[in-house]
DNA sequence: CTGAAAGCGCTTACAG
DNA sequence: CTGAAAGCGCTTACAG
């Protein structure tokens, strides 16, 4: 393993005109850094991060915590780390994967991590309602930000990055209303959950909007489950006036009402039109294909990483890029909602 | 942020004696060690890992490639994630994540990692058929374990750890025949798949021994998807001896069999058996459940962090442990083969 | 534009 | 059992 000295030998420079031919090129005359790289590359040289990082005090690395499953979210997690580990390689940076415990409990963890210098910051995801997490690292003074808002609060403690759900029950709505079809019910989830207020209060918006009824169209499932989707189906379809839309808060609900209407031999996307949320995997690989809203996962991680390392949360000082990031969703259509 | 020096200062000691303290507590003593431990309690001092990483140029980091989705192990990634990094911590070692083109065009990209010290050494995962990856590792020296064996190869470039798939499927085709079933049919793949056919081995075994028919009973499907476990499902069923017991090599091919047996009337677990591969979330989430062979993952993951880190691949020196692991899935029974 | 020197925070033979 | 000193491989003022 060559270091800096010895390609600095080789090239008959100083090392320090090295470590400028690598950071700072501009620094040396153009004949300089060419026989600089030359024995760059003749003695496969790589700077050693570690030294790198002990000096700078900049690790590169950005921490996220594993989700311990099960979790509403895990069924595009992969997509999410994926497009997260991408986007952190743009920058020169790569991500630290740990496990901690939730909530509060956990922010030892968070700490530990960052006072030993593994990681420079945080990128938090599964935010709940009044989650403790961002206050805890604001006071901390530790580098974060976060997938998704702390729901409830006036005042978010700290940057985030997220998915505008009202807008996306609106666009599944309208996109129902588009294939001609008047009553629209909703599946939700507890009042608990800032996310489903969210994704409830766009489609009840839309529909007052478009003049559509919404007076007992929105039922409330115990969970995220297929059978929980099923049967508030069912409750829906045996009351007098059936719904011919149903717009799902997730894909797993959405997936219960298409088991239901194949149950009593209604076609999905002919009789009833369905949505679901998240274009988690489920929704290509059901027949119809359910039709979803995607979260643009790309610009969420390009996003999260731009926020956590160009504003005052990693770099100390304030620029001008804005701190709070609210993306849209895409509607991706499938046979669920329009046949053909 | 506290240094060793402060701490050795405040405790009236030698740094070499706080580090001592922290890396070899036995050599201290109690009375000095104790001391010591207050000091470093009291100013909250944390070690910095660089400064030691630098020092011992090992980082404590694995590497993993995050597969680029689609692909058919998604479904269970994030419980193999999440198990990974807890056995990893356990070892006082973090998960590094990144991306690299697939097959050998990502190599370069292995090889940076590791020559800049980021990682101290990978875990493979998503094992094909002559994976050029072992190879190339075992002869760039770069230390890694394999999640899967490289299949069709005499010998194995380097330590893997991986499920018994043929033992899965005989586990399945037992609990069939248990449950009086005499005509058990496969849904396979491709013949280019090393798991694949190593899975149809142990359903093609098991049959033999108990004196069930095989013949005609292999479907090969096309791809790995629901609809191609549907249609060849149609297939079987419509054949002059129809199955009624169906082991399909995958949850997702499992689900085309389900979906099939709905459309026709007929009850999974009731008039067909039907078993899957991974016990991925959709077996749960479906109804009736999906009966499945789950991969022990928590054994999976610390195998594969005990054989990265103490066989030679990491320290050097060959130890004791064995760098070949086969372990046994677990059959969950659910529904969709045994009712009730 | 280039170079000599200090230092980031640890660990580890070595000597006492 | 304890301590003084060298060094891991970089970066960065500073001087020329």
């Amino acid at each position: 393993m060559a270091t800096l000295k010895q390609v600095a030998a080789h090239a008959e420079v100083s090392v320090q005109t090295v470590s400028n031919a690598l950071n700072a090129p501009h620094r040396l005359r153009p004949d300089t850094l060419e026989r600089v790289n030359r024995s760059i590359e003749l003695l496969n040289y790589r700077p050693n991060r570690n030294a790198r990082s002990l000096r700078t005090s900049a690790v590169e690395l950005i921490g996220y915590c594993v989700p311990s499953w099960p979790d509403q979210a895990h069924l595009v997690m992969d997509q999410f780390l994926h497009e997260l580990c991408a986007a952190a390689e743009k920058t020169g940076r790569h991500i630290l994967l740990f496990t901690a415990p939730p909530g509060v409990e956990g922010m030892p963890t968070y700490d530990d991590l960052h006072a030993r210098r593994l990681v420079d910051g945080f990128v938090l995801s599964q935010t709940e309602t009044h989650d403790p997490r961002h206050g805890w690292l604001k006071d901390t003074q530790i580098p974060f930000v976060s997938f998704g808002r702390v729901w409830k609060e006036t005042t978010q403690p700290g940057p985030w990055v997220d998915v505008d759900g009202a807008a996306g029950s609106a666009m599944a709505v309208q996109h129902l209303y588009e294939t001609g079809r008047r009553r629209i019910a909703f599946l939700s989830w507890p009042r608990s959950s800032g996310l489903a207020e969210d994704r409830l209060a766009g489609w009840r918006g839309r529909c007052k909007q478009l003049g559509l009824p919404t007076g007992g169209l929105a039922v409330r499932c115990g969970e995220d489950a297929i059978d929980e989707g099923a049967r508030a189906t069912a409750e829906l379809l045996d009351s007098d006036q059936p719904p011919v839309g149903i717009v799902a808060l997730s894909d797993i609900l959405a997936l219960g009402a298409l088991r239901e209407l194949g149950r009593r031999g209604l076609t999905p996307g002919v009789d009833v039109g369905v949505t679901g949320f998240d274009d988690s995997p489920l929704a290509s690989v059901v027949s119809p294909g359910l039709t979803s809203l995607r979260q643009p996962m790309d610009e969420i991680a390009c996003e999260l990483i731009a926020i956590l390392t160009e504003t005052q949360s990693l770099t100390g000082t304030t620029s001008g890029v804005p701190t709070e990031r609210l993306l849209q969703p895409e509607l991706v259509i499938r046979g669920s909602s329009a046949p053909g």
